[in-house]
DNA sequence: TTTATATCAATTATCTGACAAATGGCTGGC
DNA sequence: GCCAGCCATTTGTCAGATAATTGATATAAA
């Protein structure tokens, strides 16, 4: 078993191991997996623990498994790219530009949104959270602190302010795909410091209320590097100062 | 077992009885799980059977079990609510018409977006498989075929007119909760057969290229349904007449 | 008393080997 | 050529045993 998954028990190792192989298209959709058979002695490991990985990256959509017909990769659209399990194979499988756009554009319509909510629900605990995220940005421009927790947690606690466990749940999957994104994109300075006034804008929207307000700010932002990243991709250009926002 | 899960194995059958359970609060976040040893005994079924369905659920965000603690309810923010099965037991449980707002919040945004993108897109294929929905909502109306199901695919065919992966997974999601709704929720006829004009209009404005346009007709169709939630909501009505748009 | 260490017990994790059930394909009869 | 029934393959389930983890408790040391 990988080295790099160790530390973890047997199943979750091969549960990891076959997430990736498949997120990276090893093995293609409508193709068949070994059989478990086959998995336990490449493995090396017992039946129950193969099975119950099966099991595990068939309740994420990865796989079916039928007895005679074995296991099977399903096609991509019943994957659940919202497990963050998922997503992160996924995006560290190819973490390309386009699926970078991709994401921002998902990222844009849902943000855009939630920014509106948070204003018009006013929730004076979700707010002084987002307060605090803003503050530890500020603080980090001057060399304290870590910069891209806070720009993360900003950004996780304006979903949460929204009261709506749709959005809030959301949080997970953009800040797994913030993670990864960050991880696999060398980021330049310039781009990220530049960012605190523009939070500090959607903020202040938000703590006024301001729905319409807050959209919008959320929106500018978050155009500006969706813009950025489109530019890259008609130019051809690697992902290098491509960043979160 | 329940005589409801039947027709699936075993496994198949403890994950939806046990998702159910913890879905409808039957077990609480942070409460514990009947042992494994228990849940065997509980269900007259074998320990692989169990733990393969606690492996899924697991998988599924809804548990975690480790030596000694056992089996744990997680906190509902790490549920994986993007999940079809995740999400079907949580309507069915409380079909309320505050989750069918917070719904209706998260779908606004979402089809919004889809529907610029869609225009801006202008994927042939994709754009014809919305027309045919559309086509088949028109006949519906003359009593030929099914309103439900063409008014869904339209819905879901704009989505996957993106071409965009997160969309298009969104899709399975806002099937599902589209589903659950209606069967909970009787449906009016006024309100689906006023609704082919607004989806021509929209229809239109993607088939058009017309970007801004698509976006501004989804609104106004969704912001039409959210209002009567809402309107429903403050005056305490039952859900009885609110539906899919 | 306080702190560190060893032991214990409850629970999940894994292994083994067997049998049951489902199902795609083959074979033989018509 | 078509259909029924058999067969082999693969997953599904069962039973029972041992290993690993870990919270709690008891014990020993400072």
């Amino acid at each position: 078993m990988d080295r790099e998954h160790s530390g973890r028990n047997l199943t979750q190792q091969l549960v990891h191991t076959l997430g990736e192989s498949i997120a990276s298209g090893r093995y293609q959709p409508g193709d068949g997996l070994p059989s478990e058979a086959s998995l336990c002695e490449e493995y090396g490991i017992s039946r129950s623990a193969t099975r119950e990985a099966i099991k595990m990256l068939t309740a994420k959509g990865l796989i079916t498994s039928r007895p005679r017909q074995g296991i099977r990769v399903q096609v991509r659209a019943r994957w659940n790219l919202f497990d963050p399990d998922v997503l992160g194979w996924i995006l560290r499988a190819s973490p390309t530009l386009e699926m970078l756009r991709e994401f921002m554009q998902l990222r844009t319509a849902i943000e855009k949104e939630a920014a509106a909510l948070a204003a018009a629900e006013q929730d004076r605990e979700g707010i002084a959270a987002i307060s605090d995220a803003l503050q530890r940005m500020k603080v980090a421009e001057e060399g304290l602190g870590d910069p891209v927790e806070a720009d993360i947690a900003f950004h996780i606690n304006i979903l949460n302010a929204t009261n709506n466990p749709f959005y809030i749940q959301l949080g997970s999957f953009i800040e797994t795909a913030l993670r990864v994104s960050i991880r696999y994109t060398n980021r330049i300075k310039g781009v990220e410091t530049a960012s605190y006034a523009n939070h500090k804008h959607l903020y202040d929207a938000i703590e006024r209320g301001d729905a319409a307000g807050a959209s919008s700010a959320s929106a500018a932002m978050q155009s500006e590097a969706l813009a950025l990243i489109e530019s890259r991709l008609s130019s051809r250009q690697s992902p290098v100062e491509v960043a979160v926002v």
